[in-house]
DNA sequence: GCCGAGTGTCACAGAGCCGTCACAGAGGAA
DNA sequence: TTCCTCTGTGACGGCTCTGTGACACTCGGC
């Protein structure tokens, strides 16, 4: 299920969206300033923003630069009819798709898959850490060029980490992502779940060097040198 | 030289799609119609087909399935960025890439390469797998240089997995292509047909080396050693 | 060293996923 | 019509996976 960030000012607007693109199958937050929205992406880790252009403060644009300095994440932005803006400009700073207000939920849904497909298309198919190579698109995770025998669950941990690599996730990222979930009591489920997939992917599981712990926070992907 | 056949309704992108792409040195036959489209698609073989979605009559969709129901020639679809379409089905309706529109002539001939290249790698006429050889132009499939008796939803389940080697594809994946629907429910039609397929195919049915199970997602048709 | 919070580990039972099968209806040929 | 093949369905069983909770362990602060 995607996960969006809707950065909208206007209070009818974002509450309709927000319904809309949930019906469509999309979990949303919302935030109404390019503050909060910022804020918000940084705990949450969506998969798209959807973000207007005419904000108070910082205007969409501006969240758009900002983003695009420490991110890769899909962003569309949403501009009003009467807006003269330069299309220009707003993919210049970085954004992937624009869509003009008014706007049905289920034409935004489409493009938004439609952008989140493109990024899986662009995104490499594999990725290495150590001596673990990930191959997206057969599925299959091999060491040392021999096959390992991954579980859906585990094979979705291990991607969701080699997605954001060397970044730290909590267990309620994890969660979210990878289980589709949001609240987790205090059962050890994440950390079951990474030590099954440690004990398939380490050298020596009780010592790891791939998925690194983060104390007080949750698990970090790294390249090991 | 790549000899592309363009489709596309709209006189001035038309005109300046071909003069474009002939300039970046392809051979370029146009059409205004789908119809007209596959008429010079018979007559004249084009090495690709750059396609518009939105055409008068028939429009892209259609025409890319009429395409695939005998051809597996590389299709690009050109959507506008204001159609209201999902892209999704464009490429499940049997594209290999999409673009869309305003589109530099240079860029578009960079997907063009990009799709003739991967063609030549595996849309040869015929495709081996094991001691399994598949001739897509006599829609054949023989074992060991025997022929094999497949189904007609067997023969496209197995086309559409070799279109796509050693790719996971899912159960909804696979529905679309080869059934050309939308809703599994819980139904073990794919599941069936792999193992009808399977037991045609694979030298010991039980335990499968061409067409894997790839848990939680689908499955993936692989060449062994 | 002691303590508490946070993390690793494990076994187990229930859930979920997949392979398999028989059957019935659809569709085509004679 | 009758016969035959093909195809989708749903039930069933087996096996794997996975979440849980108990317990052990580690780390850092005091």
């Amino acid at each position: 299920m995607p996960f969006l960030l809707l950065i909208e000012d206007d209070d009818a607007i974002r509450t309709g969206l927000e319904l809309g693109l949930s019906r469509q199958g999309h979990r949303v937050v919302a935030a109404a300033t390019g503050e909060d929205g910022l804020k918000l992406l940084k705990e949450q880790r969506p998969d798209l923003i959807v973000l207007d252009v005419m904000l108070p403060g910082i205007d969409g644009f501006e969240v758009c630069r900002r983003i695009r300095r420490t991110d890769q994440l899909p962003i569309i932005l949403l501009t009003a009819r009467s807006d003269d803006i330069d299309v220009v400009v707003g993919l210049e700073s970085g954004a992937d798709d624009y869509v003009i207000k008014p706007v049905q939920p289920r034409v935004l849904d489409a493009r938004i898959r439609a952008v989140l497909r493109r990024g899986e298309r662009d995104s490499t198919d594999s990725a290495a850490f150590g001596s673990i190579v990930i191959d997206r698109s057969a599925m299959t995770v091999t060491k040392d060029g021999q096959d390992l025998q991954l579980t859906p669950t585990e094979l979705r941990l291990l991607l969701e980490l080699s997605r954001r690599p060397g970044q730290a996730l909590s267990r309620q990222q994890l969660l979210r992502l990878v289980w589709e979930h949001d609240y987790l009591g205090d059962s050890r489920l994440v950390d079951a779940c990474v030590q099954r997939l440690r004990a398939k992917i380490e050298d020596v599981p009780s010592s790891p060097t791939l998925i690194r712990t983060v104390r007080g926070v949750g698990y970090r992907l790294d390249t090991p040198q």
